[in-house]
RNA sequence: GCCCAAGUGGCGGAAUAGGUAGACGCACAGGACUUAAAAUCCUGCGGGUGUUAAAACUCGUGCCGGUUCAAGUCCGGCCUUGGGCACCA
């Protein structure tokens, strides 16, 4: 049989007797492994996918072995743009797309021997599935998390169509290149912001890598500082956020965003009211420009004729506009120290304004001058303040807090957080998505459908291009649009923006669970079974938005009692990218394209799996080399020749025992541990090793062939049951003694002071003075040791001999 | 600018905890088998000095310094590449 026969021939075993099948409720010990699910393109699977997939394909296998109850379920995640562009593209409706594109992936799955359990398999778009999308959103909006707002969107008024800010990247639109503008929208928005902190706190309780954790961090974006009330003079006040109070003396103006609601309140009593509404009107065009280097200047004007008091020492200053001041971060408002703050800084250069230095530091000579400017990075170190009254004199950090303390007695400063993370926009202009199962009545306002009424299906019509209005193609069916109020039962309209792709790859994972509950998204019986996922595998690209997407989402069902824990994924792992033979990312332009089927029509999938295990550092990014893939193939079939060696036997040979023993540790050690290329080195030593013998026993070609078996399923349990053994993936994994990977006698290096001059072998459990004596009785060490005498020696057993001598 | 990751032979990469740097694989070179090629097998494979050959010595993990008996690994300061965030007060 050639290898293509014995792929499918084990891929249909497998299909019939549902080996991969996931019992809920099993007494076996669960174990959830789980890859993100694809978005099926039209361009197939990538050799980045095969190499994940192959991954936790390999550790579920190893897991099952072990005596696990796993589930690995694979899943479409189909909603979105691109199956939308697609479709606009080609004419066809992205239902009818999608539907060739999932077949091509899981045809190329299954052609690859992933152990899924295909049983759970479901995609976003199918109805059951956004059902329960709907459904949550419905509780979100039910607890008060989910809120309509007015956010401008990227419209490209060429394409007539809303972008995303990676389409609208640059300010120019991505398909034609037309200048990009903003578009006041009303949104359906998610109270995310409002979970920050438990997001934050929720972090400890997971097991994520160390960067994945960092990156979430950095999204969050927690800042602790003052928000300071400041009056106007002449009546009324608004406040600012600092997390530099101690600079306070050093106010010399105040700077407010030109987009926040702060300067509308203020226009009557502007003095210069032409020249500050060009300036928000001049912003409003900018934000379109993406913040590039265009407005890289600190722009701005003053607002005349309105002055603000610093609360601290009742000084007059002025008050500016100025678009480095965001209006949707802290209070949309700023004090201005521009003699220890880089922005303010460059705002005052800009402007002409007053500097005022409130910070000193002997041993760096802090001086302010016209145009020299010192830094933030006074913190700790030694740094004192100065012109701040009382106040002068003391660190920083003494400051800081007695500052604080003092504003905060008077009752005209808090102590507050403030966060990046904004809440997330929830509405999307497209047709391809969930549709929001919100309805708006004249009489009502907004009103959610009854849950009994779900899903509230996408309607099945041929026009689905965008409409001139950047409303959704919804619109424009106005049988589906026009429906009745749900609370008053007079008329009523659908709401025509669906869900973000987010969406559904928010829970999908819940889903898993128990796919095909039709009175639940999941039972609680089968999400207390499961727990949660073990082990997720995805990329680093996805480690901010969808990472926290998803745990935002768990953690709000949690609230309200739907899930059994806070925190539903423990470990997150990610993996590095399979870019071209040309060390650049795949792409069809570059062609460096490697097509999967391809290379299983001309190796076989095992060759292919072994060679994305064996590529490199599973983390690190890895070039595609089909000189090193040709070097795998010659491993499998080194081992397929080995079987001319094997004689009957049901122990290890001698010879091999301590070899097979150490690998068996090895393998399992690096499967749990992201180092499956170490993994297949160990396998190809020692299959060096059993190369080098003239005959092996079956039970040393059996043990091989399961340990290889995660990695290379296909011809192993071929190889397998030519011996006669029953599959491998019916037994269980081998167990290795510790006692017999320990080597009996072992050569260490012998150092003459730090540097290799001989070696010794000794015994495993050789006596510190034994093995002294036998490094110095070596005559090479002997001749270094002539005429020189001995400072020092250093004995680590089982390592090295370091002899020091002067 | 800030944050993160990485930098080791011709190449992909090893080196659990500071302890013989370069495992394993690729490429390359020489040889065996063959009419020949492919496949397979054997040998070599960081640089330099050295030797008939060895031995031996020496330098070597981005750069400069430090700690240590001992540094790819730890510490300080740089440089380069890749990724993320980017006026967040």
């Amino acid at each position: 049989m050639n290898y293509h026969d014995i792929e499918q021939k084990w891929q249909k075993y497998w299909d019939e007797h549902e080996t991969f099948k996931a019992v809920t409720g099993d007494a076996k010990p669960p174990f959830y492994i789980l890859v993100e699910f694809p978005y099926p393109s039209g361009a197939g699977l990538h050799v980045g996918h095969v190499r994940s997939y192959t991954a936790q394909d390999a550790v579920a296998r190893m897991k099952r072995l072990q005596g696990y109850n796993v589930l690995y379920p694979m899943g479409w995640d189909a909603f979105g743009a691109p199956a939308e562009q697609y479709a606009i593209k080609n004419h066809i409706h992205p239902k009818d797309a999608v539907r060739e594109n999932i077949k091509t992936f899981k045809g190329q799955m299954k052609s690859l021997g992933f152990s899924f359990d295909w049983s759970r398999e479901f995609s976003t778009t199918d109805p059951e599935y956004y059902k329960w999308t709907q459904w949550q959103f419905l509780q979100f909006y039910k607890h008060g998390m989910a809120y309509k707002a007015t956010i401008p969107v990227n419209w490209c008024p060429n394409c007539k169509t809303v972008l995303s800010n990676e389409d609208a990247a640059g300010g120019v639109c991505e398909r034609c290149g037309a200048q990009v503008t903003q578009k006041e929208k009303s949104q359906w928005m998610l109270k995310m912001a409002s979970y920050a902190e438990d997001l934050l706190e929720g972090l400890k309780h997971t097991n994520f890598a160390e960067k994945v954790k960092l990156g979430q961090i950095n999204w969050i974006g927690k800042s602790t500082g003052v928000e300071l009330d400041v009056e106007i003079d002449g009546g009324g006040k608004f406040s600012v956020f600092t997390t530099c109070i101690e600079t306070v003396y050093g106010i010399t103006f105040f700077v407010i965003a030109p987009d926040g609601k702060l300067i509308q309140e203020l226009m009557p009593r502007v003095e210069n009211k032409e020249e500050v509404l060009a300036y928000i009107e001049e912003t409003k065009l900018k934000s379109a420009m993406d913040r590039t280097e265009l407005n890289k200047g600190k722009s701005g004007c003053e607002v005349k004729g309105i002055q603000a008091i610093n609360p601290i020492n009742g000084k007059k200053v002025p008050i500016f506009l100025g678009d480095f001041v965001l209006g949707d971060y802290g209070t949309g408002a700023v004090m201005a120290v521009p003699s220890h703050d880089e922005r303010d800084f460059e705002y005052a250069k800009e402007h002409h304004l007053d500097m005022v230095q409130v910070i000193t530091n002997q041993a760096k000579d802090l001086t302010i001058t016209d145009h020299a400017y010192e830094k933030h990075d006074y913190l700790g170190n030694g740094s004192v303040l100065m012109n701040s009254e009382e106040f002068s004199g003391l660190t920083v950090e003494e400051a800081k807090e007695k500052i604080t303390n003092k504003l905060v007695d008077e009752g005209i400063a808090r102590r507050v957080n403030n966060y990046k993370m904004r809440d997330w926009i929830f509405s999307r202009q497209r047709f391809w998505g969930e549709p929001i199962p919100m309805v708006f009545c004249e009489k009502c306002g907004w009103v959610p459908m009854d849950e009994k009424d779900l899903p509230l299906l996408l309607p099945d019509v041929a026009e689905y291009e965008p409409t001139d209005t950047g409303e959704s193609p919804l619109a424009k069916i106005t049988d589906w649009v026009n429906t009745t109020c749900p609370k008053c039962g007079g008329p009523a309209k659908r709401e025509t923006d669906t869900m973000p792709n987010w969406a559904g790859s928010s829970w999908y994972f819940l889903r898993f669970m128990d796919p095909h509950n039709t009175k639940e998204f999941a039972s609680q019986d089968a999400m207390k079974y499961w727990k949660r996922v073990d082990w997720y595998n995805g990329g680093m690209e996805h480690t901010a938005r969808h990472l926290l997407y998803a745990r935002f989402w768990v953690q709000f069902l949690y609230n309200i009692g739907l899930v059994p824990e806070k925190e539903m994924i423990w470990t997150r792992v990610s993996h590095g990218m399979v870019l071209g033979a040309n060390n650049e990312k795949m792409s069809k332009s570059k062609g460096n394209v490697i097509n999967p089927d391809d290379v299983v029509k001309e190796y076989g999938a095992d060759v292919l799996r072994v060679y994305e295990m064996f590529m490199g550092d599973y983390q690190q990014d890895a070039p595609w080399s089909t000189d090193s893939l040709k070097g795998c193939k010659r491993f499998i079939e080194k081992v397929i020749r080995l079987k001319e060696k094997v004689v009957d036997g049901d122990a290890y040979s001698s010879s091999l025992e301590n070899m097979i023993h150490k690998t068996i540790q090895k393998v399992q050690n690096d499967l749990l541990n992201l180092a499956y290329n170490t993994a297949v080195s160990a396998l190809m030593i020692l299959v060096n090793a059993y190369d080098e013998q003239e005959k092996i026993t079956k039970a040393d070609y059996h043990v091989l062939l399961t340990l290889l078996n995660p990695i290379a399923p296909h011809i192993t349990e071929e190889l397998n049951e030519s011996l006669g053994y029953a599959p491998i993936c019916e037994s269980t994994w081998p167990v290795y003694d510790e006692e017999k990977t320990k080597d009996a006698e072992k050569t260490i290096g012998v150092q003459i002071n730090g540097k290799l001059r001989g070696e010794i072998t000794i015994s495993s459990d050789e006596a510190e003075d034994s093995i002294l004596e036998k490094a110095m009785n070596q005559e090479k060490i002997q001749k270094f040791l002539e005429g020189k005498s001995i400072v020092k020696t250093i004995v680590i057993p089982n390592k090295i001999v370091n002899i020091v001598v002067k």
